[in-house]
RNA sequence: GGCGGUAUAGCUCAGUUGGCUAGAGCAUGCGGUUCAUACCCGCAGUGUCGUUGGUUCAAAUCCGACUACCGCUACCA
């Protein structure tokens, strides 16, 4: 009976397409399942969509689509890329799915029924004509900020989930499992800062908008997002709630041996989702390994930089396998992890058309001229010590990369195979099989050199299995074996080669990066080509009703306890509006000071960090970290209209 | 602002519980080789291990302070 192994991804979020981060964590556990099913494991791999919530309901309208047409289409999307990354998941699931939704329902119901989940309210003051809940420090002269009219008393209901119950479980658990959450650090992390300071109930309804699974027994309320993403993980195998019918896939599978996340949203996987495991009775996952990202945020990415990176160009420049093989073996295990062009192009290179690329491609060649493609077993009476050197080190290599699968590092394991090819190239120097091949009485030391080769290139092959399996295809079609064998039945110096090699093809193609990098600055320059998003339309009418005026800024001053947000004094001409705006990261106080903007003057104020902020003056938000406020020419008079 | 993380060769990163003469790959320089994809092999480097105090026989590693960068989070009407 095979062991089985069950491994997740995180669902993808459908607000839009994903980035190489998302991409990044499927290629992850794609190579983790693909490695496990090679030792034999009965493996079930799931990924998927998460495509409710607020986010998705806005960029729907945003785009003017109804939310399911909006997910259906980003959705399918996100299944191109896992596929055009040659994603080997057993189940792609959706969040819309119908009996995903059904399933929630009774999650939540049943959680409810227990006393889990009960119904709360939100205590608020109202303001009635305003539509607007106003916390007790928000209100002016205890009155609404917004129309200075009378505030009353309002509830509103929602569902909290009683998370405090669970608490000390929960850190006895992670406390007795040394590997629940991994890596270390990450999990120090989450008992500081959620577990050891209590955990408060968590609201899990939303009546606020509409996109969501509906409570079945109160209609008005959708449920909490996570609650319905988190949940995939067991509706995705059949899970029963009343844990008497499950489906065969849950039997199987459950629990998870591993479910592979992004760091940041670690305190769900960690927090949220095992309390949830444990209020329905049900056993927690094994694992939970939350991975660095790639990017440390857009930052590092900008157009002008040339360094933003899509799945599908980095795929049509480097291939799945050339964009695969940077992803899983450039990313460092604790931290995040760079990516640029010329750093994919230096590793594809030197790796993989150098080393790996050459070597099999050289020791093809010298079969082909020195034995006609045809290589017979060695003859281990004859082997020299440089020989047993080499089976040696590969033999290390191999379970060095094993080990470091084991414990998912997979950058380690990589480099473990690249070692292998290095020993290799060194071996061919060391041996120098173009002299024995002048001399025929030789062959049959040739014939030794040329097959331990061989086996090491079987070697780089198997190890290349979960990692770059396209490859590892075309390395077993030059060598002549069935890509399908099995993980390592024959060990080094055991393998027939009957059939004749076929003629080997080079792998990889050398990149010109100078040449390359040439050309991605013209794309860029395409790139700038503008992006009008159509369905939103607004008419006139619209339009005018927003009121743009010219200000002066008279006075920039720094808010207390805020990194983002400066509070500037603005003249529109005659009045003097206090603007709060996030850009303390961009301008300085005294660069803005007597310059002229765009102010919207007719916006309803709101309270920001205790500050009234009575409007918005206009910038362009090129990036997240770079945001450039609109400046006019000194010589126009403030408070004149804009249209 | 709160919480957390990271600072090591030109670049990307390893350095397990304190014992290093501080490493690897790439890039650089020199030499070798020609089976191979201007490839491969060898040799050579360069580092006040972010700054600064402390603990210790011994600190890149442990503790304190500081600085810079990053992430999450609140706030960017």
């Amino acid at each position: 009976m095979k062991e089985k192994f069950y491994i997740t991804t995180a669902i993808a979020y459908t607000s839009k397409t994903p980035h190489i981060g998302n991409v990044y964590e499927v290629v992850m556990a794609d190579a983790i399942a693909r490695y496990k099913r090679e030792k034999g494991y009965d493996v079930f791999y799931l990924t998927g969509t998460d495509e409710h919530g607020q986010k998705i309901e806005e960029s729907a309208i945003e785009s003017g689509v109804k939310p399911k047409e909006y997910v259906d289409k980003i959705s399918s999307e996100i299944k191109n890329i896992w596929k055009l990354m040659n994603s080997s998941h057993d189940k792609f699931i959706r969040t819309t799915d119908k009996y995903h939704m059904e399933t929630v329902q009774k999650i939540f119901r049943k959680l409810y029924d227990k006393g889990d989940i009960y119904k709360g309210e939100y205590t608020g003051l109202y303001c009635t004509p305003c539509e607007s809940f106003w916390t007790e420090n928000q209100l002016k002269e205890e009155k609404c900020p917004d129309c200075q009219r009378d505030v009353r008393e309002t509830k509103e209901e929602a569902y909290f989930f009683k998370m405090s119950k669970y608490q000390d479980r929960l850190l006895k658990h992670i406390e007795e499992n040394k590997d629940f959450i991994k890596p270390e650090s990450r999990k120090r992390e989450m008992i500081n800062n959620f577990l050891k300071p209590g955990l408060q109930d968590l609201c899990v309804s939303r009546t606020s908008f509409k996109w969501g699974i509906p409570v079945d027994f109160d209609t008005n309320h959708v449920i909490y997002v996570w609650i319905d993403a988190l949940s995939n993980y067991i509706t995705g195998l059949d899970f029963d709630v009343y844990l008497k019918n499950h489906g065969d896939l849950y039997k199987k599978y459950w629990e998870a041996d591993l479910h592979v996340i992004g760091k940041d949203i670690l305190r769900f996987h960690t927090i949220y989702w095992p309390i949830m495991l444990m209020a329905l009775e049900v056993p927690l996952p094994k694992q939970i390994l939350g991975h660095p990202w790639l990017l440390s945020g857009d930052d590092k990415m900008s157009k002008s930089k040339g360094n933003v990176l899509y799945a599908n160009d980095l795929v049509d420049t480097f291939g799945v396998d050339g964009t695969r093989y940077y992803l899983l073996s450039q990313v460092p295990y604790g931290n995040d992890g760079v990516i640029t062009y010329e750093n994919i192009i230096n590793i594809y290179n030197s790796d993989l058309a150098n080393t790996i690329g050459n070597l099999v491609n050289r020791t093809i060649a010298m079969i082909h001229k020195y034995f006609d493609g045809t290589i017979k077993i060695r003859d281990v009476e004859y082997l020299e010590d440089i020989d047993k050197d080499l089976e040696n080190f590969i033999e290390r290599s191999k379970n060095n990369y094993e080990t470091f699968m084991d414990r998912y590092e997979i950058a380690n394991g990589v480099s473990e195979i690249i070692n292998i090819a290095r020993r290799c190239n060194k071996y061919i120097d060391e041996t120098t099989p173009w002299i024995l091949g002048n001399d025929l009485e030789k062959k049959e030391r040739l014939n030794i050199v040329l097959y331990s080769l061989l086996e090491g290139i079987r070697y780089i092959g198997e190890t290349l299995k979960p990692i770059i399996p396209e490859t590892a295809k075309k390395i077993f079609n030059q060598i002549n074996l069935p890509y399908k064998l099995e993980w390592f039945a024959q060990s080094f110096g055991e393998m027939e080669y009957k059939e004749k090699l076929s003629t080997g093809k080079p792998l990889f193609e050398r990149i010109d990066a100078k040449e390359f990098l040439e050309k991605e600055k013209l794309n860029i320059k395409e790139d700038k080509k503008l992006n009008i998003v159509e369905g939103l339309m607004i008419n006139i009418e619209d339009f005018s009703k927003v009121e743009l005026r010219v200000g002066k800024v008279i006075e920039a001053l720094k808010i207390e306890k805020s990194d983002k947000l400066l509070l500037l004094k603005v003249d529109i001409g005659g009045k003097i509006l206090d603007i709060v705006s996030g850009i303390s990261k961009f301008y300085t106080i005294d660069c803005l000071k007597d310059k002229k903007v765009i102010v919207v003057s007719n916006l309803k104020p709101a309270k920001l960090r205790g500050m009234i902020s009575q409007g918005m003056i206009l910038a362009v938000d090129i990036n997240k970290d770079n945001v450039k406020v609109l400046f006019l020419d000194d010589d126009i008079p403030e408070g004149t209209k804009i249209r």
